[in-house]
DNA sequence: CGTTCATTGTGAGTATAGGTAACAATGAGC
DNA sequence: GCTCATTGTTACCTATACTCACAATGAACG
């Protein structure tokens, strides 16, 4: 009652939550055999989200890592055949980068994936738990990008 | 409000996080200068939970992860002189696995990293909401060893 | 025009965290 | 004794993400 959280103790929570989320997730992924790790997977769906295709340093900035990170991403996509990288005719630096209708197929496969893995994961909640927690978590997220800088 | 959850955005709000929470406590750990690394730190941290020095498999089991992955990180504490490789009178193939003092040491330093990590990471909630995530991790925590095998 | 400076993506290398497989030493059961 | 399970470790592989340096390009400005 006192001290809900003695020496971030949430935060170890956190951790070790994620570490199952993390196995679960590639366990999906492998049962499913879609040729992507989880990094990827998270890549190709934020990649749905834009209208257009986006440049390598829009995604870094989205998936909150450095751009090198990407790099590797869309290597291992791409050559697998889920991605291809665009020159822009705009500006000769910047690459974009575009679903190929086999990672439009993937894409599509893999939501059967992410739905039983978080299902798996979230079976202990119920309905109105699970609501709670994602407003939770949204606020930790969202209380990152105030206090930065 | 009719679906929560489409298609593991649930996962993807407690993966995003959890990147945060490594930064944020790899941050703190790199600015207090301890020379542990997260999983060092969570090793220290569960040693100082028994009673009386674990064999590698305790740890192993403890933490979630494979012995393999115990032998590295006991590796790194003990080069570094915080952990001591001890063998047992009892069963010449077991190991345990002792604090050293300048384990305590840092045991101690490291208290005050993990408080202030998790200050930072928890800011924008308030007390009674630390404490409904608590449980609702706890939960899902929980829940794992009761579906598994 | 040329010089300088910022942007963009990537090669090279590193660190961390974890996993598998094989194995040697040891203990336990028959 | 012989067989089998346990314990930690050696050797290796993967995924993720980082830093640093750099080449190519574009932008600003004298």
């Amino acid at each position: 009652m006192t001290t809900p959280d003695p020496d971030g103790l949430l935060a170890e929570q956190l951790l070790r939550l994620t570490r199952r989320v993390h196995r679960i997730q590639k366990r999906h992924l492998e049962r499913d055999d879609l040729g992507v790790t989880p990094a990827q997977s998270r890549l190709l769906r934020t990649l749905a989200h834009y209208a257009s295709p986006p440049r390598m340093a829009d995604l870094a900035e989205r998936l909150e890592v450095v751009p090198r990170a990407v790099t590797t991403l869309v290597d291992g996509l791409e050559s697998s055949g889920k991605v291809r990288r665009m020159p822009d005719p705009a500006n000769r630096r910047v690459t974009r980068i575009e679903l190929t209708d086999e990672g439009h197929t993937t894409l599509r496969e893999l939501r059967g994936a992410r739905r039983s893995a978080a299902e798996e994961i979230l079976a202990p909640l119920t309905e109105k738990e699970r609501q709670v927690l994602g407003v939770l978590l949204d606020t930790l997220i969202e209380g990152d990008s105030g206090t930065r800088c």
